[in-house]
RNA sequence: GCUCGGGUGGCGGAAUUGGUAGACGCCCAGGACUUAAAAUCCUGUGAACAGAAAUGUUCGUACGGGUUCGAUUCCCGUCCCGAGCACCA
C-alpha cells in the first residue's frame, strides 16, 4: 500500500474539524498549559512557507504536551485592524472589513492544510465589536485610573477626587505631567473644565500635548516603535516631530516594573537585552541651576531669574561645567532668550522645525546651535556659564535641559570644540587636546571637595552633597516615553469618548462596544480631520465623539487574555476561567515585536493586574523568538541588447543583465526552458547559451517577495509532498530561533524519510503487501532503538531543539528497516513520538493499528534507561604498584585496547596518580570522563 | 559609536556544555535492481601523506596567544558576519 498523503491529510484534517479534537474546556483535575502564537495580520498576500515556522514549532509542542497529559490552550486569531486594509480602501473604495475579512479566509484555508491543532472556537478578531468592546473597556479603565508611586500601583481616579478634595495634591505622588500645586479649598473652587484638566495630568490614559512622531503621507501620528531610522516602518515615509494634542498611556508609569520583572521571565537573553536598552534606566541626580537672563525679549524688567532643573548621571563632573544647552523645544528658550539675541535663536529654531526627523538623524554628527544668552551659576564655583540652545539636547528627555561637561562628555566635548567654550579637564592624566575622557575611571582633580577621591567614590558623594545643600536630589531616569495612542486612520478601535462642552467624557460602560459608523471615503477631510470626521449622526446625546482610533497595538495587548473566555458578555475574562489559565506559558513569535508588542501587552497586563483583574504580574513566562525564513532567488543572464540568455557559469565571457526570474519554473538551479519561454511573452523566442546541455540560474539569498519572485507558497509544498513532510522539513532546516534561507532541496530525504517509516507497516521492511504488525516480543536491539529514541526526542522537544529530533528519528527508521523490523511493541510507540510533528501520517498509522481514538488522546511512551546505557565493567589501574583509581570501560573493549589506552594517555595516568580520583571513562586512545 | 549574538566539510547544520569533532540531511561518486529510465536500496564522502589492501600517521572548528592530562566549548587580543539601539546627558 502506497503513502498515500494527500488522502490521508484530507481525511484527518476532516476528523479533526468534525470531531472537534482540540477543542479544550477549563478542567481543574489536570494541569493546564497555555502555548501560543503570535496572531497574524491576514496581508492580501496570503502565508508563505516562513509564516508558519513559529506555529509549526509551538503546535509540535502543544500536541506533545498532550500527550505528556496537560490540558493545553492553544488558540488562533487574528489581528486584524491596520493600516495595508485601509490604504487599499483609499485606492478601491472597498470597505476594509470586506478586504479583511477575504484575507482572513484565505489564511484559515491555509493554515488548515498543515495540520495545526488549533482550538478554533475560541477564535478571536481584533476587528470584531464583540473582541474590541474589550479593548475599549480596557481604555476606560486606564481613562478612570492614576499611578500612586507610592504604592507602585494604578488606583481608581475617584479615590484621587476625594484626595484632593479632602487635602490638595501636595501628598500625592503620581506618575503625572506638570501640574501646578492647589490646596483642597482651591480645587472644590476650580470649574469643571480646570478639574478636568488637571485629573488628564495623573490618569493612566490621558490627553496630552507634546512632541510627536507626524508622518504626512500616511496622515498619522505614530508611536516610536513605529519609526525606525527617521522612516515610518509601515511604508517607510519620513516622520518629523509636531507639537500634537494626543491621547497617550502613560506606559512610563511602569518602566521601573518592566525592567526589573524581566528577571523573572525565561526569555532570550537578546530579547531581554532589547527591551532593557528601550526602557532604558540611568541613576543620576536632578539639579538646580540658576539662571540670569540680563534682558528679557519681551523687555519686561520682571521674572529674569529662573531655577533650571537639569538631569545628570556624571555628578561628579559639575566643576568641569562651563555652560548649559537647552533643547530647541524646551519651554526654556522662550525664558532665556534676551534681547539682543532674539533675532538668531528665531532664525535657528525655525532651522530645526525644518528638518524631519530623518535629517536631524543624518545630520547628528554636525554640531548646531546658538547661545541664548543669559547665562546660569554653578551652584558648587558661583561661576556663571553661557546657556545655548542646541538640538544635541532632547525635550523628551530628563529635563530637557543639561550642565555641560565638554572634558568628560563627547557631545559636549564637540560643541564647546565646534563654539570656543572653555573645556575644564577633572582626571587625572586624562588628555583633552584632541578627545573627551568619557570613561567613568581615574582620580579627580580641579574638582573642590571632590579633589583626590575616584570617579566611582565621587558620584554618590557629589550627589549627596547636592542633596545636603537643597539644590536637588537622586534620580532615577527612563528613556522610555508615553506611548501615543491615538491614530487619524479609520480601520481601528473607535474611542469611548465625547466632548461634553470641550471635556472629554467617558462613555458608560454599559454602552460598549462603540461600533465604527459607516463612512463614504476613507480619506482624511480636505481640512485634516481624521476620517472618521465623515461620519454623519456619530455622537453621545448631540456631543460628538473622539475622531482618531486607537492604534494596531491595543487590539493585540490583551487578546492572550481573551482567548481564556472569547465568549464572555460581561468581562474580558471571568475570574475563574483566569485562574485556571493564569498566563501564557509558552509564546512563539518574532523579535519585531521585542520593543512594541511585547512591551504594551506587558504594560497593559500589569495594569489589569494591579486593579485586580487578573491572576498574573506577567503575560508570557517563556518566549521563544523563530527566526524569518529568507527566500532564495533564481536569476538568468540575458546577454546586453539580445533575447539570448546565458548559464551561469558562462556569465563571465558576455555582458549581461541579471534578471530574477521565478523560481516555479528552475528545479536544482536547472531552468525549465520550455516553460521560461512561456512565462513572458516577449520570451518566447528567447535562446540560450547552455552548459552540458543545462541552463543553470544563479541564485541569492534575499526576502521573501512577490517582486523577487522567491515566494514559496505552503500549498504548494503540501500537494507536493504532504504537510506532515513540510512540517518536518522546516523544523529539519534548523533551530527554530535561527534565520535560515528556504531551499527545498534538501525536502527529498525528509519525504523519504516518511516513506520509508510508512513501509515499515507493510509487510516488515519490505513495504509491499497489506499492513502488518508483528505481536512478537522485541529484542534487545530493538528495545534499545526505542528507548533511546524517546529519551532523545523528549529533551529535544523540552528544549525547542526539534532539527535534531526529527534527525533522531531518521537514525532510528534507518536501523529498524535495516533489521525489518515490524514489531508492534516498537512501532506504535514510535508512531506516538512522531505524531505531533507528523500528525497526519500517525493518525493513519494509529488506526490501521486498530485504534478507534484519535492519537492525540495516546500517551506519550517512557524512557527506561536500562536499554540504552552501555553495559560496562571496572578495572583496577595501578601506578607504582599502588591502585589508584578504577576503570569504568564498556564490555565490548578487549584488553588490549585497554593498555593501549592507558599507555597513550600516559601524561594523563601521571597527572591523576596524584589526586583522588575514583574511576576514569576510556574508549579506544581517550579518556572520556574522569570521576573525582 | 554602544549593546547583544555568531564564525565548524562543497552546502544546511550536529556535538550530552571541558572528554572519540563533523550526527542527520542535501550535493557528488560508485554499485544493485531494471531492456532502459524513474523510483527504491546499498557503499563511499573534512584535508594531506603512506599502503595492493584492511589500515595507519599528520593537520584540521575564522586568526594569534593562554589555562588544562585534554579546548569547537573557558580566558585575553585581532579580523569578519548578523541583529538591536543610536546625540538618552
Amino acid at each position: 500500500m502506497d503513502y498515500n498523503f494527500n488522502e490521508i491529510e484530507k481525511k484527518w484534517q476532516k476528523y479533526w474539524a468534525e470531531n472537534k479534537t482540540f477543542s479544550v474546556k477549563t478542567d481543574p483535575s489536570k494541569p493546564k498549559y497555555y502555548v501560543l502564537d503570535m496572531f497574524p495580520y491576514p496581508s492580501g498576500a496570503g502565508l508563505h512557507v516562513g509564516h508558519p515556522l513559529g506555529y509549526i514549532a509551538s503546535d509540535i509542542y502543544t500536541r506533545y504536551k498532550r500527550l505528556m497529559g496537560y490540558n493545553v490552550l492553544h488558540p488562533m486569531g487574528y489581528d486584524a485592524f491596520g493600516l495595508p486594509a485601509e490604504q487599499y480602501a483609499i485606492q478601491t473604495g472597498q470597505h476594509p472589513r470586506v478586504t479583511t475579512m477575504e484575507n482572513i479566509n484565505r489564511y484559515r484555508q491555509q493554515l488548515d492544510r498543515i495540520g495545526f491543532s488549533f482550538d478554533w472556537d475560541r477564535e478571536v478578531k481584533t476587528c470584531d465589536p464583540e473582541y474590541y468592546k474589550w479593548t475599549q473597556w480596557a481604555f476606560l479603565k486606564m481613562f478612570k485610573s492614576w499611578y500612586n508611586n507610592d504604592t507602585n500601583s494604578a488606583e481608581p481616579i475617584n479615590e484621587l477626587v476625594t484626595r484632593f478634595e479632602e487635602e490638595g495634591n501636595a501628598k500625592v505622588n503620581a506618575a503625572c505631567s506638570d501640574v501646578e500645586t492647589f490646596t483642597a479649598e482651591q480645587w472644590k473652587n476650580f470649574s469643571e473644565k480646570k478639574k478636568s484638566d488637571i485629573l488628564m495630568a495623573y490618569r493612566i490614559a490621558y490627553q496630552g500635548e507634546t512632541s510627536v512622531n507626524w508622518c504626512p503621507q500616511l496622515g498619522t501620528v505614530l508611536a516610536n516603535d513605529e519609526v525606525k531610522e527617521g522612516l515610518s516602518v509601515r511604508g517607510g515615509f519620513p516622520v518629523e516631530q509636531k507639537k500634537m494634542k494626543q491621547w497617550q498611556l502613560r506606559v512610563s508609569a511602569y518602566a521601573g516594573r518592566l525592567l526589573d520583572d524581566l528577571d523573572s521571565l525565561q526569555w532570550s537573553d537578546a530579547l531581554k537585552e532589547m527591551q532593557r536598552n528601550w526602557i532604558g534606566r540611568s541613576y543620576g541626580a536632578q539639579m538646580v541651576f540658576k539662571t540670569i537672563n540680563p534682558e528679557p525679549k519681551d523687555g519686561s524688567k520682571f521674572d529674569r531669574n529662573y531655577d533650571m532643573e537639569i538631569f545628570t548621571t556624571r555628578a561628579d563632573t559639575v566643576f568641569g561645567v562651563t555652560f548649559m544647552v537647552i533643547a530647541p523645544e524646551s519651554d526654556w528658550v522662550e525664558k532665556l532668550t534676551t534681547l539682543s539675541q532674539k533675532d538668531e535663536v528665531e532664525k535657528y529654531i525655525n532651522e530645526v522645525k525644518k528638518k524631519t526627523e530623518r535629517e536631524r538623524i543624518a545630520e547628528t554628527h554636525t554640531v548646531t546651535g546658538v547661545f541664548s544668552g543669559s547665562y546660569a551659576i554653578n551652584p558648587f564655583t558661583e561661576e556663571r556659564v553661557p546657556v545655548w540652545i542646541s538640538e544635541y539636547v532632547l525635550a523628551g528627555y530628563g529635563t530637557g535641559a543639561i550642565m555641560a561637561v565638554p572634558a568628560h562628555d563627547s557631545r559636549d566635548y564637540a560643541f564647546a570644540k565646534k563654539f570656543n567654550l572653555r573645556i575644564i579637564p577633572l582626571i587625572e592624566g586624562c588628555d583633552v587636546s584632541k578627545e573627551s575622557f568619557d570613561a567613568k575611571e581615574g582620580k579627580m582633580i580641579n574638582s573642590g571637595f571632590l579633589t583626590g577621591y575616584s570617579v566611582k567614590e565621587a558620584i554618590p558623594m557629589a550627589i549627596e552633597e547636592v542633596e545636603k545643600r537643597g539644590i536637588g536630589h537622586r534620580m532615577v531616569n527612563y528613556r522610555l516615553r508615553d506611548a501615543i495612542f491615538s491614530r487619524q486612520r479609520y480601520w481601528g478601535e473607535p474611542f469611548p469618548i465625547y466632548y461634553k462642552d470641550g471635556i472629554p467624557t467617558p462613555l458608560d460602560e454599559d454602552k460598549l462596544p462603540l461600533e465604527l459608523p459607516q463612512i463614504a471615503t476613507f480619506k482624511p477631510t480636505q481640512d485634516g480631520e481624521p476620517p472618521l470626521a465623515h461620519a454623519t449622526d456619530w455622537n453621545y446625546e448631540g456631543y460628538p465623539y473622539e475622531k482618531s482610533t486607537m492604534p494596531g497595538f491595543a487590539g493585540s495587548s490583551a487578546y492572550y487574555l481573551r482567548y481564556m473566555d472569547p465568549h464572555n458578555n460581561s468581562a474580558l475574562v471571568s475570574r475563574e476561567a483566569d485562574n485556571y489559565w493564569k498566563d501564557v506559558d509558552l509564546y512563539v513569535g518574532g523579535t519585531e515585536h521585542a520593543t512594541g508588542h511585547l512591551i504594551y501587552s506587558r504594560f497593559w497586563n500589569k495594569f489589569l493586574y494591579d486593579l485586580g483583574y487578573v491572576c498574573e504580574n506577567e503575560p508570557f513566562k517563556k518566549l521563544v523568538n523563530q527566526g524569518m525564513i529568507q527566500g532564495r532567488s533564481n536569476f538568468v543572464y540575458r546577454v546586453k541588447n539580445t533575447n539570448t540568455f546565458v548559464s551561469v557559469n558562462l556569465k563571465d565571457k558576455y555582458e549581461t543583465t541579471e534578471i530574477h526570474v521565478d523560481i516555479n519554473i528552475v528545479r536544482n538551479d536547472r531552468l525549465d526552458i520550455e516553460a521560461f519561454k512561456k512565462w513572458r511573452p516577449e520570451y518566447e523566442n528567447a535562446e540560450f547559451i547552455l552548459e552540458n546541455g543545462e541552463y543553470i540560474c544563479g541564485w541569492a539569498v534575499e526576502k521573501m517577495s512577490k517582486s523577487m519572485f522567491n515566494v514559496v507558497n505552503p500549498d504548494n509544498i503540501c500537494n507536493d509532498y504532504g504537510a506532515d513532510t513540510l512540517r518536518l522539513y522546516e523544523m529539519f532546516l534548523g533551530p527554530v530561533e535561527m534565520s535560515k534561507p528556504w531551499d527545498t532541496k534538501g525536502i527529498d530525504g525528509v519525504h523519504r524519510f516518511l516513506r520509508k517509516f510508512w513501509r515499515l507497516f507493510f509487510g516488515g521492511g519490505e513495504g509491499t503487501g497489506e499492513f502488518n504488525l508483528s505481536d512478537d516480543e522485541p529484542t534487545a536491539e530493538e528495545l534499545k532503538i526505542l528507548h533511546k529514541l524517546i529519551n532523545k526526542v523528549e529533551t529535544d522537544i523540552e528544549n525547542f531543539s526539534f532539527n535534531t529530533s526529527v534527525s533522531a528519528f531518521m537514525v532510528a527508521v534507518n536501523e529498524l528497516s535495516a533489521i525489518k523490523s515490524n514489531k508492534r511493541k516498537i512501532l506504535l510507540p514510535i508512531v506516538i513520538l512522531l505524531s505531533p510533528f507528523a500528525p497526519h501520517i500517525c493518525e493513519e498509522l494509529w488506526s490501521l493499528a486498530g485504534n478507534k481514538e484519535s492519537i492525540s488522546f495516546a500517551t506519550f511512551p517512557m524512557y527506561h534507561e536500562e536499554y540504552t546505557r552501555e553495559d560496562s565493567v571496572e578495572y583496577p589501574v595501578s601506578f607504582n604498584g599502588k591502585t589508584r583509581f578504577k576503570l569504568s570501560l564498556p564490555k565490548s573493549m578487549g584488553k588490549s585496547d585497554i593498555e593501549k589506552a592507558v599507555l597513550q594517555e600516559e601524561q594523563t595516568a601521571k597527572y591523576l596518580a596524584g589526586n583522588p580520583v575514583k574511576k576514569i571513562i576510556v574508549v579506544p586512545g581517550r579518556i572520556i570522563n574522569i570521576v573525582f
